[in-house]
RNA sequence: GCGCUCGUAGCUCAGCGGAUAGAGCAACGGACUUCUAAUCCGUCGGUCGCAGGUUCGAAUCCUGCCGGGCGCGCCA
């Protein structure tokens, strides 16, 4: 009995307590969470239906909860039906049909979790995007692993999922970027607005050696060089760092691109059909504020040039073109003043800005060293990179520990202070639950304990309090899944994973898989090898959304 | 000034309109001859920024205020 299970039955339970009583069974929602409380007096799972329905209904709470605890306590696997409170129900399921649980689990592997909630829908999620001006810093990161994460569950709740870096080639910092890389090959100082940091005098070695006559070239010549071949081989360490932080996109795609294949235009186009467009002070605009925006956004300058906002445009055209129906941008917090203009323009496009443009916000990642706030900065050099961190905690501790945070939330990194407190990194205690759960497994099969056939497996033999509660900690997995997808929230699976965690180390404490002594193996072993093993499922499948190993020993 | 966002234990943070608001760290005290002690158990710790409102029920939703962060270019 999975809670999806049961509150398919609460809700049918529902069903017919309307009708024999001549209820509005319009009233009746489609779905009904359950809620696993956490006062253990309160039952294995908890309903508030009664609650919600009995004013729609007309019916007091007390009494609707009453005909459905009635109704609910025939239901074979459901030992108890209470009623408390004002009308909460709280229900208790045999040791047997709970359960089965173990079973389902082991036996659905690494489907266990997921599922086709998002079926149906396109998704097109960018995320970090960052300028290849630069190593991908520690702002970049924290994007690097919540969207990752994020393009998992997506997948994961049956969304069809293209994950893309919007790769700036074409705009002025990458022109500041050329001639900072000029002046290191020339072993000049970085010039004013450049970048400096040791690894412009990298990459400018790096062009030297890939065009040895560059520095002989006119000076146009020289830049455009260095321009090409130093964002390349930028954007080439970046992809690299991205990789070993087992990072991929689906699409890179290279705003110059939009540029060369007249997107821009074409989009310009479509938005003057649709009746948005018009002309101030030699400058071509957008009538933004026509759908909410501050002000009118100009696309095409009055030099001629084109702004980066009509980049948008095109872009979103783009993604839009190439089927997608939800274009979702994560953007870090310095950005949240484009919301306005880009969901205006989706509206000039004539989509639903709410349905088909989503803008995720994410606060900012601080340098912190000695309790002191540290600005980051290109050009000063005084920037902490992906490379930076990964080498300093690993991959998996630096993926978890900015996957867990809700997005919303501004992080402080003292690099010294969490390279100091790895121990302390949570990843370490669900990845020591996943190592426990594998060391358990050997040291059963050593000792000839196996699950053997499905159909002798004995649930209801998993009665011990601490058992119950592993079991109905797995049961949430695949609402949690679901819920972090649509929430766009990753961090819950982080959380859940460190509950679920907690519920394993417990059991482990109180619950013995392996027969000791000269004990025989039994059938109660067995069936906490069943659940052992189903906690390993659940966990690898979990750390795997988060793209977090999970060890077999550690 | 306008907009977005956050404010929960000493610190870092969870918390789906539900019941007595949780975890880690820090402090203190326990549990390894037995499946991995990177674990577990206990103690201590709260006017959920403040004030109203909606609701059977608010940390959660709405309004106002206070405080922190960020943003308000024919820059990218």
């Amino acid at each position: 009995m999975t809670p999806a299970k049961l509150a398919a039955t609460v809700l049918s339970a529902a069903r017919a307590v309307f009708e024999t009583r001549g209820l509005d069974v319009s009233a009746l929602p489609e779905t009904t969470t359950m809620e696993r409380p956490r006062n253990p007096e309160h039952g294995d799972y908890a309903s508030t239906l009664a609650l919600q329905l009995g004013k729609k209904a007309g019916v007091a709470p007390r009494e609707l909860a009453a005909a459905l605890a009635e109704e609910l306590s025939r239901q074979p696997g459901i030992k108890s039906v209470e009623i408390a409170g004002p009308g909460f129900l709280n229900i208790r399921l045999d040791a047997a049909a709970a359960g089965v649980l173990a079973r389902d689990i082991v036996q659905a592997g690494e489907a266990y979790g997921h599922t086709e909630e998002l079926a149906g829908e396109r998704i097109n999620l960018e995320f970090v995007s960052a300028n290849p001006t630069g190593p991908v810093h520690i702002g970049g990161v924290r994007w690097a692993a919540v969207g990752d994460a994020l393009s998992r569950l997506l997948r994961a709740a049956g969304a069809t999922v293209g994950t893309e870096y919007y790769f700036n080639d074409a705009g002025s910092q990458i022109d500041r970027f050329a001639k900072s890389l000029l002046a290191g090959a020339k072993g000049e100082p970085a010039p004013e607005d450049g970048y400096g940091g040791a690894y412009i005098a990298e990459i400018a070695a790096a062009v030297v050696a890939a065009a040895p006559d560059v520095l002989k070239l006119g000076e146009a010549e020289q830049l455009e060089t260095f321009r090409r071949v130093g964002v390349d081989l930028m954007f080439a360490e970046i992809k690299q760092s991205l990789t070993e932080f087992g990072v991929h996109f689906d699409t890179y795609f290279n705003e110059k691109d939009l540029h060369e294949s007249g997107a821009l235009d074409q989009a310009l186009e479509r938005l003057r059909e649709q009746g948005h467009i018009f002309e101030a002070d030699g400058a071509t605009w957008l009538r933004t504020t026509e759908f909410g925006d501050d002000k009118d956004r100009v696309l095409r300058k009055s030099d001629g040039d084109w702004t980066y906002f009509a980049a948008d445009c095109a872009y979103y055209l783009n993604k839009r073109r190439r089927g997608f129906d939800r274009i979702v941008i994560m953007l870090g917090a310095d950005h949240h003043g484009y919301i306005g203009r880009m969901k205006a323009m989706a509206a000039c496009f004539g989509d639903d800005p709410k349905v088909n443009l989503e803008i995720l916000i994410g606060q900012l990642v601080n340098l912190v060293r000695d309790g002191q706030p540290v600005r980051m900065s290109k050009r000063a050099g005084t920037v902490v990179t992906l490379e930076d961190i990964v080498e300093a905690i690993g991959v998996d501790a630096t993926r978890y520990a900015l996957a867990r945070f809700s997005s919303d939330s501004p992080i402080d990194i003292d690099i010294e202070e969490w390279t100091r407190a790895t121990k302390d990194n949570k990843v370490y205690y669900v990845q020591y639950c996943a190592a426990r759960t594998a060391g358990v497994a050997r040291q059963a099969a050593e000792l000839g304990v196996v699950r053997g056939d499905p159909a002798s497996f004995h649930p209801e033999l998993l009665s011990h309090e601490k058992e119950n509660d592993l079991l109905k900690a797995l049961g949430e997995f695949p609402d949690v899944v679901v819920r972090s997808a649509e929430l766009r929230e990753p961090h819950h699976v982080a959380r859940y994973l460190e509950d679920l965690a907690g519920a394993y180390h417990r059991f482990y404490d109180n619950c013995r898989v392996t027969p000791q002594g000269d004990e025989k193996v039994t059938d109660t072993h067995r069936a906490r090898l069943w659940l052992n093993d189903a906690t390993r499922q659940v966990i690898v499948n979990g750390l795997g959304l988060l793209g977090v190993s999970a060890p077999e020993r550690m």
